[in-house]
DNA sequence: TATTAATCCTATCAATTTAATAGGAATTAC
DNA sequence: GTAATTCCTATTAAATTGATAGGATTAATA
């Protein structure tokens, strides 16, 4: 399942793209309109911003911005960033590798060959989408 | 993540396909085989068995066997019975559809649109991926 | 410079899920 | 009838998730 910290993060980040004014949005306005109670949120956006994703302004008028174009932050990091490895089994992580302690022998391991095309499914989703692509508005959409 | 009671599954179905004799494998073998704490796998196999995945024989010399063709058994069914739905969020389920309470519309939904995507990824390795494909070993996959 | 509005930080909590264990009932082979 | 096996229900410990609480820090501006 989805965690609903990356549910929201992925809602909060489109918001942000589509309030695209050059002030930084803040976490109430965010919260409100996207339904997600505003203190979870906050500690959703801090991690963002410690990941490098978001830039804030504290303070008075203070809020968070992106820090690079839509179109250059891709899914596999916001993905990595909220809900962990993308991965389903540490063994065939990329980023986050790790040995199972039951398993004998990984490449005769049927778990793992499963997995490890379970992930590069994912990953070519993830790596083949930017934030400016989710934040694409339906009607936009259908005129493409 | 994966969890154990998916991992656990795989690889004692795994282990039954290649125990290939005409009789039915002992929960207790594959546990001592595979390193799984044999009452946990005794209620994973239980869930597989009820699923039709798996039969069973009771009493002395009982024991757990396929039901069909390994090459028939897909990784859709035994993904769904052993780790729920495919889908990463409710909203884009094909088989345990839901709602989001939270979204407003679906169609403009920046997470739903993107899985969707992981969703069908996923999807595309699971259906054309069997229980024969999973315990195929390394060598024959090599000569291949 | 005082006030207000915002992020930042740490701690805590309740609910849920996961992984595992326990104990025995039912069934079957021999 | 005994031994070996699946079947069933209940319980539990640990981990994770989702959320809340309270205040510290920072910056704009009146």
């Amino acid at each position: 399942m989805l965690s609903k910290k990356t549910k929201y993060g992925l809602k909060a980040l489109t918001f942000i793209v589509n309030s695209a004014g050059d002030n930084p949005v803040q976490v109430s306005a965010i919260a409100k309109n996207e339904q997600i109670p505003q203190k979870f949120l906050e500690s959703i956006l801090l991690t963002l911003r410690k990941a490098g994703v978001l830039g804030s302004k504290k303070g008075k008028h203070g809020g968070y911005y992106l820090r690079q174009d839509p179109a250059d932050i891709l899914m596999t990091e916001v993905m990595r960033v909220l809900e962990g490895p993308i991965a389903m089994v540490p063994c065939v992580s990329l980023n986050y590798y790790e040995k199972c302690d039951d398993c004998v022998d990984e490449d005769t391991c049927s778990v793992h060959k499963l997995m490890i095309q379970v992930r590069d499914s994912a990953l070519n989703v993830f790596r083949n989408t930017t934030l400016a692509d989710l934040a694409v508005k339906k009607t936009e959409n259908i005129v493409k």
